[in-house]
DNA sequence: AAACTAACTGAACATATGTTCAGAAAAAAG
DNA sequence: CTTTTTTCTGAACATATGTTCAGTTAGTTT
């Protein structure tokens, strides 16, 4: 046997980057094999090289698709006036974002120690430039006089950590929805930094 | 060769705990190797299993170590008048414990998913009798009036979530002092739950 | 229909893994 | 000093790993 019916790369590369996905965020990068992640796209494990030259570029591949998508579809959300609206629209954001692909942020964020050195450089780069993103937020709101925060660079991570803490306990179809827990957190952030 | 000179189990064990504890933390539980704790120790491999009865095993005593380690600390704090004074001791109490032992905290959220079923519940339940110490606090605030909190689960696990952030940032000796990072989180979690 | 290309198999390679255990040496007990 | 116990070695076991590649077939082009 060699080549199997219908196969396409159009198809297969797509199915290895779910498989993979999936699996290093059920079980973690080191402890999935290539065989299982070809065996759950239904071929051999030699076949995973024709679309990665090897297991630790396809981790980087995921990790870096992840966060370009995170970056584009920031930039894609309107620009605000003030800084309280701009800052209640980035709490929306980030946790519907995330909530809709749990799989690629768990990986981004816990995966970063199976990255080679240039890799992790270039995916903290990319983390860079989102929290930079609020950070601008907080940054005017204390020039517009409607934040107090003593130190914006410790406060963006520290909101970007405690709306990431949603994703260890919401799961969809709980006793809240999506919007209910946007609110109660947006009204925790907004009163954190409040002037 | 055999029994080396000077060996003790008193000395060995700590040692092994000690080699354990930092792989982890460096590489991943998956990504390390009996034959890299032992090298570490300066043992063969084979003299681990007179500490543990197997890797799982040993993951787990560290886990649960540093988790009833962790409840010992907090119960050993002064308890306390009013929730606000109570919050602000939690807040320094948690930041301070947990930048001390940065390897322990780490492995404990990181590294549930190597756990065993049975093993995964016993943490589980353990920090959630961590986390119900803060939601008593929590609840006592909203009691008083001094808090203004809609869900107060919510809440206790934003806030760890927040305060666990210092640990991806925070190195001994930058430009902040853990003093003045108590402070500024602790400014942050006070406005955030205030009435 | 023939020639060509893209996609995959299956086997192989070298090496690493967790774990076990008989035996040896150091330490402790008598 | 002799015996017993504790602690460790070194080799072995079965299996798993990432990766390569010659060969084979499905799909595409001419």
């Amino acid at each position: 046997m060699a080549r199997t019916q219908g196969s396409h790369s159009d198809i297969t590369g797509p199915r290895i980057r779910e498989a993979a996905l999936r699996l290093f965020a059920q079980h973690g990068f080191a402890a999935v094999s290539m065989r299982q992640i070809a065996s759950e796209v239904g071929v051999q494990a030699g076949a995973l090289y024709n679309y990665t030259a090897d297991k630790q570029s396809l981790l980087f591949s995921l990790m870096q698709g992840h966060m370009s998508d995170l970056m584009e579809a920031w930039q894609a959300e309107p620009s605000t006036g003030n800084a309280l609206s701009a800052l209640e629209r980035f709490v929306r954001f980030h946790i519907r974002y995330h909530m809709e692909r749990p799989d690629a942020v768990f990986i981004a964020y816990m995966e970063l120690r199976n990255l080679s050195e240039e890799n992790f450089a270039t995916i903290e780069s990319m983390r860079g430039g989102y929290e930079n993103a609020l950070e601008a937020i907080l940054k005017q709101g204390v020039a517009e006089g409607a934040f107090q925060i003593p130190d914006t660079k410790i406060a963006t991570l520290a909101v970007i950590a405690m709306l990431n803490g949603v994703m260890t306990w919401y799961r969809a179809g709980g006793r809240l929805s999506l919007e209910e827990v946007e609110t109660i957190y947006w009204d925790m952030v907004r009163k954190a930094v409040a002037a």
